[in-house]
DNA sequence: CGAAATTATGAAAGCGCATCCAAGAATCAG
DNA sequence: CTGATTCTTGGATGCGCTTTCATAATTTCG
């Protein structure tokens, strides 16, 4: 199994290794026959076109390179798998960079100083494999500005929120809203919020979402109702403790993550509160184990697919610097289960 | 920012490309003086070396081809965050190629005609890419035997039987003796198994392991112990309820994964079996919502790191014609939580 | 039927780099 | 100081392919 080349094929077709191209390419015009013969040959000897050579002449990959901070995070196979729907169709290929943040630098990602090096080392590498664009994935949607110089290469962060490129990231803002107006149509109006940590911004803006609606619909604000979580099981089972020992309870939270909303949803046990009959809980992230709960969490589903494809849609807008489309930020859907009802009648 | 190669260095530098390429790669001794002269004009004209030209060259991509048949489903990201470690110890790239069979041909995976081509496809590409392995990974443990041609390049299966390939699977049959010496030494006789489809080989190797656990310590053989299940929640459920109605019936349950392991917590539930007093639970896959129910199910950890990992051990192995390790076949792990407590005095 | 228009093919250059072959410069032994 | 030895550098080739420029084959049509 000798390596088998243009070359091969020319000279056994008896034709020029041009003619082998143009009738791989479809470049040019060859004549039927000939173009038959060289088929045939092609295929007795099995022949495989070398991409690495071809690429260097004519100077395009169809390579995207994809950055991941950690593929082993809930949210980013999803994107991943968005991205490669849209590579699928448009024959593109991936080659993936697992940045492996969470092993290396642990969960603290705020620090961006702290894994920038491993960053821009990852960029480094695909613009060596000249790679035509880059995706960059990020864990939290948190701000990521001026983390990589790409050297004019085009990049699209998505999951994470830069103000010196193009980021694709979903509503945040919207999404907390709509949470808020589901319940408020419920017949809710004392509505608590656990918030995550407030270093990240769509904390901020979701925080946001929360105050609009409160404003927007006159709901009573109760400084006791806003509880500032870390993202963690135990601290949405510790705030909602607090909650439900108020002098008078909300009928309703809306919890930033499914994760601590499973703490809620312990607590809620624990100081006898049915759910949802004594409380209603709105998660956030749409995890696979909030359908597997008792009872399951009605929570807030995240475009995490099409934020992939988005994003790569963008990205070849970029490099063919073709019209700059109109983007459209993806929004979340709540999805309706069964960690919601109306309040009781008191 | 006009493309910078070797030639330019050269030019700048006053010396020949040659000497470039030896500084770069270290390939030869190069004066210091030379080679400082030739840094620091590199480092001026922000040179990066152009690596497909270089695999063109010395035929030499350190490109790994990694096709997973479905990058969503929960096993495979903390497999390809194995690859991504040996990839980054090793200096290799990694092309990712996403079958997507999920969304492509539904959820049975069984008729292995019916994604082939895709299979056959993404093998192709990935042959052109030059690539200089192939690591596969499955999302059932099934027999994927004969699936793909790589003409000669090396190809590693894993999460997949193949009996033509190598390929890297974890012990099913010790996994479940090993979940079955741990019911025993706890105190359990009467052990039921709620197994996945028969048609799967990890199903028939974990009942074996069942099997030769009830043997060899001389549990009570009841047929009536025995259900099989389709993998989902519903029959985990359906099949509790079947067991937990029987005129005896068993004190702990061995269940094949920890969704169907989600039924049996919510039959015991309903039928008034407290979890662990009632009935012991071991589940299987250490999925991420096992540690957040009520109790926390005691499961099977899989050794998927392990696998990535191996797989590319075994893989650079089988490229680099080196002595062949002998493979040692990762083995699951058992992780005690709160679903496990000896059967109750009688 | 023959010249012009059209279509089909080939020869060769070169993409950016690694490496072989040879030669020049520096160093050393005596 | 000279010839032998070692260290350092360059010229040139080619990896497998695309593409330009030029030429040959075929068709069109007056």
């Amino acid at each position: 199994m000798t390596k088998v080349g243009i070359k091969e094929i020319a000279a056994k077709a008896n034709v020029s290794t041009a003619t082998v191209s143009y009738v791989l390419n479809g470049t040019r015009n060859v004549r039927p026959k000939t173009k038959e013969r060289v088929l045939k040959v092609i295929e007795e000897l099995n022949y495989r076109p070398n991409d690495i050579a071809k690429s260097l002449k004519s100077r395009r990959t169809n390579t995207i390179g994809v950055i991941a901070e950690d593929v082993t995070v809930f949210n980013v196979p999803e994107i991943i798998d968005g991205i490669n729907e849209y590579a699928d169709e448009h024959d593109l290929h991936i080659i993936l960079t697992n940045l492996r943040l969470h092993r290396r630098v642990g969960h603290n990602y705020s620090n961006v100083d702290a894994y920038r090096k491993y960053a821009e080392s990852a960029v480094s590498d695909l613009l060596s494999k000249q790679v035509e664009g880059i995706v960059y994935i990020g864990v939290h949607p948190r701000d990521v500005t001026g983390l990589v110089n790409t050297y004019g290469k085009p990049i699209v962060y998505t999951y994470c929120y830069t103000d010196q490129d193009v980021s694709i990231q979903y509503n945040d803002e919207q999404a907390s809203f709509d949470a808020m107006q589901y319940l408020v149509d419920r017949g809710h109006k004392r509505i608590a919020i656990i918030s995550g940590l407030m270093d990240s911004t769509p904390s901020r803006l979701r925080f946001n979402g929360y105050y609009k609606a409160v404003t927007e619909f006159q709901l009573p604000f109760n400084p006791q109702y806003i509880k500032i979580g870390d993202w963690g099981i135990d601290s949405g089972y510790q705030l909602t403790k607090e909650l439900l020992s108020l002098p008078e309870p909300p009928t309703a939270v809306l919890v930033m993550n499914d994760v601590m909303a499973v703490g809620t949803l312990r607590a809620a046990a624990e100081c006898g509160f049915q759910i949802p009959r004594d409380l209603s809980v709105v998660g956030f992230d749409n995890r696979e184990f909030s359908d597997y709960l008792n009872p399951r969490i009605t929570t807030m589903d995240l475009p995490l697919h099409e934020m992939g494809y988005s994003s790569m849609n963008i990205l070849t807008g970029l490099i063919n610097e073709t019209e700059v489309k109109q983007e459209v930020q993806p929004l979340c859907k709540l999805l309706e289960r069964e960690s919601v009802a109306p309040p009781r009648q008191e």
